[in-house]
DNA sequence: TGGGAAGTTGACCAGTTGGTTAATTTGAAA
DNA sequence: TTTCAAATTAACCAACTGGTCAACTTCCCA
């Protein structure tokens, strides 16, 4: 069998940071290397390229944010709260992140994408297919909302992808100004997209 | 005096059509040169460094954009009209650039700022610096609609941002889905989110 | 206990990066 | 027509880019 290692982790572990802390571009082999303790022979040990080892990092990100994901979109949580809830879910995450690196950190898929996808067509098709993911957690939620009779639309959908647009351009705009107080926005701006009281 | 050139100038529309096609990071000094049909050194008698030229390439493309949006939010248009004319706006300018580059590429200053904001402090400050100008159209319209009774809300600038990062969103999905259609929705949704009928 | 698969290492590569320089050419204005 | 400030050019730089490789070490398992 051979020795055993943790040195892939540790070169995905160091790939989330870097690309969440700065971007793509400023995110080098050498500056991944030196993050995780890992030589560049081992790195091209692990993966075939920097892309490989950025569209490594981006599922297994996801994945581990899934299953937050799921506990928070219980279909046994009331739809709306569970919105909620992921709402400041992010918020939470985006403190802890500051506490980390003194830094709002923002969305790291949106943030990529904005970058990549014009340049990158791999990352852009991995990128889109977790957004893609994404987007049906708010949009069940929505249609279950919709069937309680907590909010009314004809289009559960349409609703869905506005919430995703403007949690989306809230976290950008929290990143860009370095500011957690952006995201205090986020229930009461929910409301009013989805037309709730409160 | 000595002899006159438009090197400046085409370096400046260089700088901005590589970042917005591609990324800052993607865009070396190199490919600027190149495109503009310049040689190194001229770039650097014009320019001190490439973060110099993408602050002044930022600066003045916003300046030729504010002078549409100064038509487009005129006090003389009904409130709502100039946000939903802005959007159409939007859609035909991206239309343009498809027809172009073959790709919707979005908005410029946030697929730059999602980037560089935590990399670059003189370009995040710049990039800031206009979307806090860009807010404002949205701002006074939506107060004068308020005022006029066309809309009913107690917090027009929480509305102004809601509609802003909507609109951002939007844009930067579009762009990663290469998808024009993504921005039809515009209309529709501003008016969900300000709560307008139609 | 030892064989061998798996992990590690550092030296190496060619191409690109942002940036510099001194010499040269140009053309607007006196 | 001269002058000289401004523009152009090509050659150059060190540092860094993503990526390769052959030799070497480790340690799991039979």
């Amino acid at each position: 069998m051979g020795r055993t290692s943790t040195a892939k982790d540790r070169l995905i572990d160091a790939m989330i940071e870097l690309i969440w802390a700065g971007s793509y571009g400023s995110t080098s082999v050498d500056h991944i290397c030196d993050r995780a303790g890992v030589k560049k022979g081992s790195f091209y040990h692990f993966f075939e390229s920097k892309t490989e080892l950025a569209l490594t990092a981006i599922e297994h990100g996801w994945t581990e944010h899934r299953k937050e994901l799921d506990q928070i979109f219980s279909p046994v949580v009331p739809p709306l709260e569970r919105i909620m809830h992921c709402f400041r879910n992010f918020r939470q995450e985006q403190e802890d992140l500051f506490k980390k690196h003194g830094r709002v950190l923002g969305c790291p898929i949106h943030s990529l994408g904005a970058e990549v996808s014009t340049v990158d067509e791999r990352l852009r098709d991995k990128l889109q297919e977790i957004l893609s993911q994404f987007i049906r957690y708010y949009e069940s939620a929505i249609r279950d909302a919709q069937a309680q009779g907590s909010i009314v639309t004809h289009d559960a959908m349409a609703l869905a992808r506005i919430v995703f647009a403007y949690s989306e351009g809230l976290l950008l705009h929290a990143r860009m100004w370095n500011d957690l107080g952006r995201l205090d926005e986020f229930e009461s701006g929910a409301k009013i997209i989805l037309g709730v009281k409160g």
